[in-house]
RNA sequence: GACUCAGUAGCUCAGCUGGUAGAGCAACGCCCUUUUAAGGCGUGGGUCCAGGGUUCGAAUCCCUGCUGAGUCACCA
């Protein structure tokens, strides 16, 4: 590795990992380091009247260090939070040999470095619960300096705040940015609050194909791979609905499945390519059970994260408190145009849509266009969780017809802060019925409609052997996240968000650069300019090459002798 | 996909109508035994995202590209 490429303080923390190494110090050391407490638990169990606590080991990261000549503070960052320690060189080194404080800690350890240490616990003056410290072991050192972020009285200095870095070293990230831990946190507990919910009742939790021959139960473009041995298409799913209403079919009154769906579509604050929807369904219930269902689910999710069902979510306070506002989308519509669209036709919405400036084009049918004028108008208006219920059937293909009315489907979707977060039926189980609306999906598709979908007809053969009446959900488990941690973008609530992948340019060896003719000593000043490749060099002009490598020489003050004109023209022939 | 904004030291950011790059933190050296955004004195550190153009001269103006963010389009 060339020094050159690297920066300053990258190089002097390598300088000190080698200096670490002749005193015998191994920084990466294989043995088990067994602690006693972690820093939550020091600042919970230690009493200074008992004066208790003391022979306590940590681990952690140093994220500050205070040195005062033969004492010093450092703060050591653990699992669970942050703890103060205090070094004090006679009690680190009690013998002649001080070389442990003065050296290893105050001149070869970095912010960054991961320590173990043993001592015991006090209270300084200033009244910080402070580990004394008597024995140091080095677990890990760092190479490459963190961020620093400071912070005094709840306001944070030098943020590592770019999106950019932040997403793509996400580890980074979450050692320094308070707060970025514990909305992952909150995220598994979201999951573990379902399961706890889905269990109780006895629900299976289950695992289907994420590899499908049909990218079926949902409309959207789908990633698409092959299969060498088989010699065929495959799809990441956009959906698991057609697989789980099998298992129905199969016998499983109630099932439910965490899902990563994959959707080749844009990516914004509430899209990313790859998503989590928890989907269940259950045999026997319809639309009406699964709404007080939900809703009761989504309360205790409230309450399990954060003990209240009123959060703040923006510059908004949501109540999660059942029960939640109950309103058909036609009522809906009603209620923020002033116009009954129930019972319309094509022609007659169109021209709705026309008054109310929404923009339509010719492929859209009546549920299409009903669902543009609730997109518009009606759907940013729900800030409090809404039940949006009895869509059209056009736009509901597996959504079994209202008991009442044939042209609208008993689905509801949970609408909370104007976003969809949940979508539920009572399902369709006639199979005639789901295998004609599948075909109009395929006119709609030939019509130009591109979110229409494909048929799947092993799951229409399932239908007719028979599903019983069923009510499934499906819940955007990164939406709903956001929700519970007031998170504005997905990215903040995936660990990994999709990015574009970062271009890595492996350099030539010197080799290839003096295989040209060129003195070693120049290999890294070319590199330097800018040429980390052999064939990019060859294509540059011999005397730009010659200034740029003249000028760097004075600038940089090498103090290299020059090549000539001919030589760097010799070098590039 | 369209438009807008941004990219300067390890991090956060200044840098005016073009004139050889600045601060704080971090780093390095020295002082300091209960500090906490520790403090004091001193020092080093930059292909100003990349490539072209205009100019005597470009971090700065123009064009192209790269990366990211935002808005829209798309999105069961």
């Amino acid at each position: 590795m060339s020094t050159l490429e690297l920066s300053e303080q990258e190089i002097i923390r390598r300088k000190s990992l080698e200096e670490l190494n002749k005193l015998g110090i191994n920084a990466y050391p294989a043995a088990e380091f067994k602690t006693t407490h972690l820093s939550t638990e020091i600042k919970q169990e230690f009493d200074p009247a008992k004066d208790n606590l003391k022979e306590v080991v940590i681990a952690g990261r140093i994220m500050s260090r205070r040195i005062m000549g033969k004492a010093s503070f450092a703060e050591l960052k653990d699992a669970e939070g942050r703890i103060q320690i205090y070094l004090n060189r006679d009690d680190m080194c009690p013998g002649e040999d001080k070389t442990l404080y003065n050296t290893v800690f105050k001149k070869l350890l970095d912010i960054g470095d991961i320590i173990g240490v043993k001592g015991f616990i006090f209270q300084t003056q200033m009244g910080e619960t402070t580990l004394h410290v008597q024995e140091m072991t080095i677990l890990s050192k760092s190479l490459k300096p963190l961020p620093i972020v400071k912070e005094k009285d709840g306001k944070v200095y030098d943020a590592f705040s770019d999106p950019e870095l932040r997403y793509r070293q996400r580890y980074v990230d979450l050692i320094v940015n308070e707060g970025v831990k514990d909305v992952f946190i909150k995220r598994t507990k979201l999951m573990n609050s379902m399961r706890q919910f889905f269990n109780e009742r006895g629900y299976l939790e289950v695992e289907t194909p994420i590899l499908q021959s049909i990218p079926g139960g949902a409309a959207a473009r789908p990633f698409i791979t092959h299969h060498n041995a088989l010699d065929i298409p495959l799809y990441l799913r956009i959906a698991n609905e057609l697989y789980l209403k099998r298992l129905i079919v199969g016998g499983f009154d109630g099932v439910y499945e965490f899902a990563k769906d994959f959707r080749n579509e844009g990516m914004d604050r509430t899209h990313n390519p790859e998503f989590t929807v928890m989907e269940i369904y259950v045999a026997y219930k319809d639309y009406k059970w699964m709404m007080d269902f939900t809703e009761e689910m989504v309360e205790k999710i409230a309450l399990d994260l954060h003990g209240k069902t009123d959060l703040q979510v923006g510059d908004k306070t949501i109540d999660f408190k059942r029960p939640f506002k109950r309103i058909s989308i036609l009522d809906a519509i009603k209620e923020h145009t002033g116009i009954d669209v129930s019972g319309m036709n094509e022609e007659q919405l169109r021209a709705v849509c026309g008054e109310l400036e929404i923009e339509i084009d010719d492929s859209m049918g009546k549920g299409k266009l009903i669902d543009e004028i609730f997109g518009e108008k009606c759907e940013g208006n729900y800030i409090q969780p809404t039940f949006i219920t009895d869509y059209p059937v056009e736009m509901s293909p597996l959504a079994k017809r209202h008991r009442d009315n044939p042209e609208l489907t008993e689905r509801f979707e949970l609408m909370v802060n104007g976003k969809e977060i949940c979508n539920a039926y009572s399902e369709l189980n006639h199979p005639i019925d789901q295998k004609e609306r599948f075909e109009e999906q395929m006119r709609l598709s030939e019509k130009g409609d591109d979110e229409a979908m494909f048929i799947d007809h092993d799951f229409v053969r399932a239908l007719e052997y028979g599903m019983p009446p069923t009510s499934g959900m499906g819940i955007g488990i990164d939406r709903l996240t956001m929700l519970m941690t007031n998170s504005d973008s997905i990215q903040d609530v995936l660990f990994f968000p999709q990015m574009r992948p970062e271009k890595r340019i492996v350099p030539d060896s010197d080799e290839k650069f003096t295989e040209l003719g060129i003195a070693p000593e120049w290999v890294e000043v070319i590199r330097k300019i800018g040429f980390s490749k052999v064939d990019a060099l060859k294509e540059t002009k011999p005397s730009k090459l010659f200034q740029d490598l003249c000028g760097y020489n004075k600038k940089n003050k090498l103090g290299l002798k020059n090549p000539s004109q001919d030589d760097v023209a010799a070098w590039l022939a």
